[in-house]
DNA sequence: AATGTGGGCAACCGCGGGGTT
DNA sequence: GAACCCCGCGGTTGCCCACAT
């Protein structure tokens, strides 16, 4: 730890603060935001300045509450993706990583039934020590089982329930337009939207538009 | 009304990957 | 090829607020 980097402000962002880093945006573009501190008056790294941004000033980040669209959306995809939160954001329209993660940790799991406790459930009442408190806070994320890609491809119930993807039809593969071998088996279709059951195969498709099976 | 508890979310931390020099 | 810088990611933490006691 540097003189300087104790010297960089932390915690919450102030509506000055979100002004001087837009204007700097607005002139200089969403790159080198390790030079904001030194080009700015702003008391921020370029870390907090580039998360500022990418999750809460950026114009293409929706803030009103999560759709049940957004959240079947997120559930399906979790269940093919795992904990990878740029992915999953990456496919659900105006919602960032963090908003992603910090919804599935909190909403989704329980909704999922899939929390057993939460971090302060675990807490041995009236202690402050740091070592317990590490322990008392882990994370909601692993709390919730840690939904991992799944291993079987055949529309696996998801941990601790199987409502989420009830309904799911195996998608016939020879629909797609493309060249490269694909086994079906990896491809699923509910009744509004296609899922492919590996990131690689996720990457590989977005060049595609689905064809629809009906 | 005061205090405790849990939920929700913004932000930080540590690490790794990719690009550049 | 090594060193450095920048960026992005997932996990973790801190703070605030609402609700319960």
């Amino acid at each position: 730890m540097t003189k300087s980097e104790n010297e960089y402000k932390k915690g919450l962002w102030t509506e000055e603060e979100d002004k001087i880093l837009l204007e700097y945006i607005r002139v200089h573009g969403r790159k080198h935001w390790n030079r904001i501190p030194k080009l700015t008056c702003l008391k921020r790294n370029g870390k907090s300045c580039r998360l500022r941004w990418v999750n809460y000033l950026s114009p293409n980040v929706k803030h009103d509450n999560f759709t049940e669209e957004e959240e079947d959306l997120i559930i399906r995809l979790h269940k093919l993706l795992g904990n990878r939160w740029s992915l999953i954001a990456g496919r659900v329209p105006g919602r960032t990583d963090n908003q992603v993660k910090n919804h599935w940790n909190t909403h989704l799991c329980r909704k999922l039934g899939l929390i057993k406790q939460t971090r302060k459930q675990r807490l041995p009442s009236k202690s402050n020590d740091s070592e317990v408190k590490r322990i008392q806070t882990a994370p909601s994320s692993s709390n919730c089982g840690n939904l991992s890609p799944i291993s079987d491809h055949k529309g696996a119930e998801v941990q601790g329930q199987g409502s989420c993807l009830d309904g799911f039809e195996e998608f016939n593969v020879a629909q797609w337009e493309g060249e490269k071998h694909v086994d079906q088996s990896l491809l699923f279709y509910d009744d509004h939207n296609f899922v492919v059951d590996s990131p690689e195969l996720m990457e590989f498709f977005d060049g595609f538009d689905p064809v629809d099976p009906m």
